[in-house]
DNA sequence: TTTTTATACTACCATTTCAGTCAGGATTGA
DNA sequence: TCAATCCTGACTGAAATGGTAGTATAAAAA
């Protein structure tokens, strides 16, 4: 019951982004050097968030990432499954087929109930309350 | 994000016991047959859950296993943590030493306070309310 | 006290998943 | 053109996971 460095990592690439690309895209090598990240690895995360559309991307000169859309519009929700694909606490919550018994099986039941309010309350969370707290961070400065 | 099959079987272990274990204590292998799981793999799984005080187990002849408290005093949450550690979303929520800047991190605060809020959910949900969903199973029949 | 019935525990192995790298390809702006 | 920049599949080493074998230990019954 870990969220993957791949999930850590997107949240922190997208925090990078609402903070430094306003203007003009951010380049893949600052976000590494930011973040403290591989280039080469960032470039295999960045890919799924492009994918999923919550980055954009712009090739050649000139090029890097911006968000896909306003950081309220985003929830730890889709960053996570973005990274690490939908959230399933155990298999039979989306493949129905997984356990012959699911669809009488009090503890399946139990369980979808659980990946339910989880999920529910990732979404509740959009990166623009992190974006608060970074701020209040550098007002202390 | 998934909870692996120690936690799953944890949960229908502890099922079982609360539904076939009320006079006298229950064979692992009666475990075994009834939860289609190996023996010898219970064996290992149940250990957990004795260690961690959830069940009490008896040696020799008339052996076996018994829940250690009442159905309703058993919440999910002690189940998955007997079987896998504590639940910790990212280390840094239990290690403080784990990230160097995790006092002043957004990205950590967030996780822990999603941690927080699972570890609550879990809390709230006991092996009674299981067992209530298997009860109205058995009526239906 | 010996035998039988059970659980307790440690060491080990196979498989899968995870984290991360490499090398080169594709696209775009100047 | 060509330099800047992202795109992507194959690959690798390490760790976690799922599961088995075998022996030690305890308690009850004979």
């Amino acid at each position: 019951m870990k969220i993957s460095t791949k999930g850590r990592y997107g949240l922190r690439i997208l925090l990078d982004l609402a903070l430094y690309a306003k203007e003009e895209p951010r380049l893949m090598k600052d976000i590494a050097s930011s973040q403290e990240i591989s280039e080469k690895y960032i470039s295999r995360l960045i890919l799924k968030l492009n994918q999923t559309g919550l980055v954009d991307s712009f090739r050649g000169a000139k090029g890097g990432f911006m968000l896909a859309k306003p950081p309220k519009e985003i929830s730890l929700l889709e960053i996570v499954e973005a990274m690490e694909g939908n959230i399933a606490l155990v298999d039979c919550v989306f493949d129905k087929d997984f356990c012959p018994k699911s669809e009488n099986c009090s503890a399946c039941k139990v369980w979808a109930s659980l990946n339910k309010k989880i999920r529910k309350q990732m979404k509740e969370i959009s990166l623009k309350d992190l974006l608060k707290s970074e701020k209040n961070k550098i007002n202390r400065l």
